[in-house]
DNA sequence: ACTCTGGCTCAAGACGAA
DNA sequence: TTGAGCCAGAGT
DNA sequence: TTCGTCC
């Protein structure tokens, strides 16, 4: 996913609309999420031991209930106000990529029931991963969640990137919080990367700033979303031997792909058969997005026995540990008004030679 | 010398008890 | 699966 | 900090 090289390129051409900024600075901002992304990586990640993952009695996975519910107490806590956005149904052109997936899907399947014959405990762990699906239930059951605890949900209408682009577009958001570089294609005014890493990883907080994409590269939108295809997106092929600096060259130098065609020497740079690139080019420009007009983001307070109900009644989480992550959740949010004056003030002493546990 | 490719590596969540 | 980083090799 | 557990 995403285009091949984009952030190298960025930091090369435009090295100054990348910005690194505190976790902290994200006090009280509203940020826009793709769920599916994170549901996919739960689902990849948590509890899995060969080919068993998290379930309750039933046999339904609940690994990504654990992880959304743990990630998003932790943004809340943090100050942060996310709006969930879910996938709709991809656009047909990516039907193509779908497809390989699936195929690839279907081998891994077929793997890994002969691994399991064999008993190759290693074997069954990859294969394992690479059947990973997100199905339509689980999807639902992380809405679900993420209604009861008081987030804005929206399932976007056809990819999720484009809607929190749209959302950020309209003012509705801070920022677009993603590892996919596609979402600037979608003119997306901020897009921020490991918004949620600080607390495994101490990575900053890196922020992309498209207007200065734009001024930086010096160069219009059509011809952004041109180099982006040329370097390579999830809608189609893109040239052999071209890669993010020609693709860049060839941009400044001929405008647009129709012109830089004319132009190119077939022989050495062989266009591939049957390039829908500008079909490409209008799922960037005029993607299918959820409808910003009129509309208010609105956050409440969790449903603290409508969490339970739900998730140790229906998945058997254990009582404790969920009410105790909500208590947590509770108690800060008094500090978020007082960290808020801090700030306001300048007043926070931001020493992150630890990265601060806050002790009171 | 520069650029792109394709090979390889790595890690990937979050908590809390010890 | 993804990406990112690195290093070889080939094409220009 | 590391490691086992979360369901």
């Amino acid at each position: 996913m995403g285009i091949k090289g984009l952030t190298k390129l960025l930091s090369d051409h435009a090295p100054g609309c990348m910005r690194e900024q505190k976790f902290e600075s994200y006090l009280d901002r509203k940020v826009a999420i793709d769920a599916s992304m994170h549901i996919y990586q739960f689902m990849m990640v948590i509890g899995r031991q060969g080919d068993q993952t998290l379930t309750n009695d039933a046999g339904e996975v609940t690994s990504h209930l654990q992880g959304m519910f743990m990630r998003t107490c932790r943004m809340l806590e943090a100050g942060i106000k996310p709006v969930y956005v879910f996938d709709g149904k991809p656009p047909t052109m990516k039907g193509g990529e779908l497809a390989k997936r699936k195929d690839k899907r279907d081998e891994a399947e077929a793997a890994l029931a002969k691994a399991k014959e064999a008993g190759d405990q290693e074997e069954i762990e990859k294969m394992s991963k690479r059947t990973v699906r997100v199905t339509r239930q689980q999807s639902q059951e992380v809405m679900q969640l993420a209604r009861l605890m008081g987030l804005p949900v929206f399932e976007a209408p056809c990819e999720a990137e484009a809607s929190c682009a749209a959302l950020c577009k309209a003012g509705l958001v801070y920022a677009a919080a993603s590892e996919d570089m596609d979402t600037l294609c979608f003119a997306c005014p901020k897009l921020a990367r490991n918004l949620m890493s600080p607390a495994s990883q101490g990575k900053p907080i890196l922020e992309f700033d498209y207007e200065k994409i734009l001024t930086e590269l010096d160069m219009t939108w059509e011809q952004f979303i041109d180099v982006c295809i040329l370097c390579g997106c999830d809608y189609c092929d893109s040239i052999k031997g071209v890669g993010p600096v020609k693709a860049v060259s060839l941009i400044k130098k001929h405008g647009n792909i129709e012109t830089l065609l004319q132009h190119l020497d077939t022989e050495k740079y062989p266009v591939p058969e049957d390039w829908p690139y500008k079909e490409a080019r209008e799922l960037f420009k005029h993607p299918d997005v959820v409808n910003t007009d009129g509309l208010e983001l609105k956050w409440t307070a969790p449903d603290e026995e409508g969490i339970v109900a739900f998730l140790v009644g229906e998945k058997q989480f254990g009582e404790e540990r969920v009410r105790n992550t909500l208590k947590k959740l509770k108690a800060a949010k008094g500090k978020s008004s007082q960290n808020r004056l801090e700030s306001f003030f300048g007043a926070v002493t931001v020493k992150s030679s630890t990265t601060g546990k806050r002790k009171e």
